[in-house]
DNA sequence: GGATGATGTCATCAG
DNA sequence: TTCTGATGACATCAT
């Protein structure tokens, strides 16, 4: 409701309607700068100057999506855009597009396939001037409309790859664009960015208002919170390993929401909010390419981050870990230390160790002195350790191993949420993390011990080892050590060979240990079997025996009796038995003793006992 | 949710 | 002294 200010005749009766009105106005909502001409004048100038800010983001973005799907290609199959393989630069030879849309790793060295970055990259290329441009615009569109966002209006997808805040200003995407973004955010490396640029941002805590309700929207995470000066001194410790991180391409969670699909009902959210800036924020911060320079080569003027980023090598899809034992030794001997260090410094190489964490430095330099142990008992550890491990090995890992890149690389929102519960610390990192909706949960119920053998394999890679676990483990002595002579390993891998053999040969010995106590059992149970049947015939045997003994006393009492009834004396009298007994000397002689003698010769010959 | 078996790992001891 | 195998104890996971 508007008031008419202009009024001709101001009575006082009109002017006590005017006040009337004017009070039923400010309880309805209305503010007084309603009715302030100046004040409306200015908004409508802000307005249309939104306006055309808006014309021209929408321009922008059309370019942008022609930019954009001319690098993609639609993957017929999945449905999913997979990046074009600039036609200059072959593709490696093993590398699929399955690889390279499951896989992209952002290392951005040997670049081959298209990747996002690259993409983001051609367009930074693209349009320079509109990016800087842009970017002042939304900082200053920022600051002034920022209150009036309102969640129907859609935001404008990335179009500059500074690190400017994420234009809240009413925006309109085209249908085409949205679905391509949509395609885009499908990416596992996208969702990695995203959980990244999250749980970055939830562990470096720099929420200017940690407890508003804007830092707890999980979109909230994709506006720059910080100021200049927190970012800066964030990147120093976190962006950069954000940073590498998002390079490296290893497959987190999504932090707040835990799982995928979580994060994809969230999607059209994320997608809204999702602009080029925060991915640039996320990318190319210049506060991340000033303090990276030196180390990644992408050098960051400032005012322009990307405008030196068409001058990078494009990125490679996949850094494959390659098993075979020389190669891989031979291009990771060398950086292994140098590309690793301390992760508080935010930079490490295909490791991906994450710098967002304080714990992280201890797999820099200095952490490859811990041995696999160390590592494992890390890996048990539900709150940072576990995190650690996985990012130090997120990925770097083949196709095949992918799965188990998923689940060793328990994803820094996994540990969040582990904090949270930690009595599920120690479930299937596979499930936890927010791809156990993707096909790979067929995976899920993988035997232990190929886990187990997995877990060794994925460490050796991690690290470079240039022989096989199996070669470690099953290799005699001599032949071990000459291995181990031949090869100039660090101290690192070194701790690491030596725990997957002493591992391995516990585990045989701990196999042969077990076969060994089930056949001690076996064959004491069938001992005791033996034992008993032997002791059922030894009892039949004297049952037998005692029925035996009876029989014969018995026809030994019949037989005396009967000799003795045969006995006469000098009168033809016959013995009566209890005055006499018989009884047989040594020498087979009978004599018919009285009684009376009976205990004296009972005593002296037991021959004939009286019956 | 507890019981149970399988398995891996560590610590320790003995050869 | 070091290495290696054996084994008890414990933890974890699957059923």
């Amino acid at each position: 409701m508007i008031l008419e200010m202009e009024v001709p005749h101001s009575g006082q009766q009109d002017m006590e309607l005017i006040d009337i009105l004017w009070n039923q106005d400010i309880d309805l909502g209305a503010r007084r700068e309603v009715f302030d001409y100046n004040h409306r004048q200015k908004e409508h100038e802000l307005r249309r100057q939104r306006e055309l800010e808006e014309e021209k983001r929408q321009h922008l973005v059309r370019e942008q999506e022609k930019a954009l799907l001319a690098q993609l290609q639609l993957d017929e199959e999945t449905g999913e855009y997979i990046p074009c393989p600039p036609p200059n630069a072959p593709l490696q030879s093993d590398v699929t597009p399955l690889e390279v849309t499951q896989n992209v790793s952002f290392t951005g060295e040997n670049g081959d396939a298209m990747s996002f970055d690259e993409c983001l990259q051609l367009l930074a290329e693209t349009f320079p001037v509109e990016e800087t441009e842009n970017t002042s615009v939304c900082l200053d569109t920022t600051a002034v409309s920022a209150p009036t966002m309102s969640p129907e209006q859609p935001v404008l997808p990335p179009v500059t790859l500074s690190p400017a805040p994420p234009p809240p200003l009413p925006q309109r995407i085209s249908p085409d664009l949205e679905q391509a973004w949509m395609e885009l955010l499908s990416l596992p490396e996208l969702q990695q960015c995203l959980s990244m640029q999250m749980e970055d941002t939830l562990e470096t805590t720099v929420y200017p208002l940690p407890n508003s309700p804007e830092a707890q929207n999980p979109n909230y995470s994709f506006y720059p919170m910080t100021n200049l000066t927190d970012q800066k001194t964030n990147s120093l410790n976190a962006c950069p390993a954000e940073f590498m991180n998002t390079f490296d391409g290893s497959v987190p969670s999504m932090a707040p929401t835990d799982n995928l699909s979580q994060m994809k009902a969230k999607a059209p959210q994320l997608n809204a909010n999702l602009t080029a800036e925060s991915f640039c924020d996320m990318y190319y911060p210049d506060a991340i390419l000033e303090e990276n320079s030196g180390q990644r080569g992408l050098e960051g003027n400032g005012s322009n981050a990307m405008s030196d980023i068409p001058n990078k090598p494009p990125f490679t899809p996949v850094d494959l870990y390659s098993l075979s034992p020389g190669d891989v030794f031979d291009s990771g001997k060398q950086n292994l230390t140098v590309e690793l260090p301390d992760s508080d410094s935010g930079i490490s190489s295909n490791t991906s160790p994450n710098a967002s964490s304080p714990g992280k430095s201890m797999y820099g330099n200095e952490s490859f002195c811990y041995s696999d142990s160390d590592i494992e008992e890390m890996d048990h550890n539900p709150g940072s350790a576990e995190s650690d491990y996985s990012e130090m090995f997120s990925l770097n890992f083949q196709p095949d191993d992918h799965q188990m890149a998923i689940s060793l690389s328990a994803p820094i929102g996994q540990t969040q949420q582990q904090e949270k519960n930690p009595k599920h610390h120690k479930t299937d990192p596979a499930e936890d993390n927010g791809h156990n909706s993707t096909p790979f949960t067929k995976d899920k119920h993988k035997k232990r011990s190929e886990v187990r053998l997995s877990r060794d394999e994925q460490r050796a890679k991690a690290l470079k080892i240039p022989f096989t676990v199996d070669m470690i483990i099953n290799l005699p002595v001599d032949d071990f050590n000459e291995l181990m002579s031949k090869h100039e390993l660090n101290e690192a891998q070194l701790a690491l060979v030596r725990d997957i053999r002493r591992r391995g040969k516990n585990k045989v010995a701990a196999q042969n240990c077990r076969k060994r106590k089930m056949e001690n059992i076996v064959g004491l149970e069938s001992n005791l079997d033996s034992l008993k049947e032997e002791k059922e015939r030894l009892l039949s045997e004297k049952s037998q025996n005692i029925t035996d003994l009876k029989e014969m006393k018995q026809q030994l009492n019949s037989l005396y009796l009967e000799v003795f009834s045969m006995l006469r004396d000098e009168k033809g009298n016959s013995y009566s038995p209890s005055d006499y007994s018989l009884q047989q000397s040594t020498d087979g002689s009978v004599f018919l003793v009285p009684r009376i003698k009976k205990t004296f010769i009972k005593s002296e010959d037991n021959l004939f006992s009286p019956l």
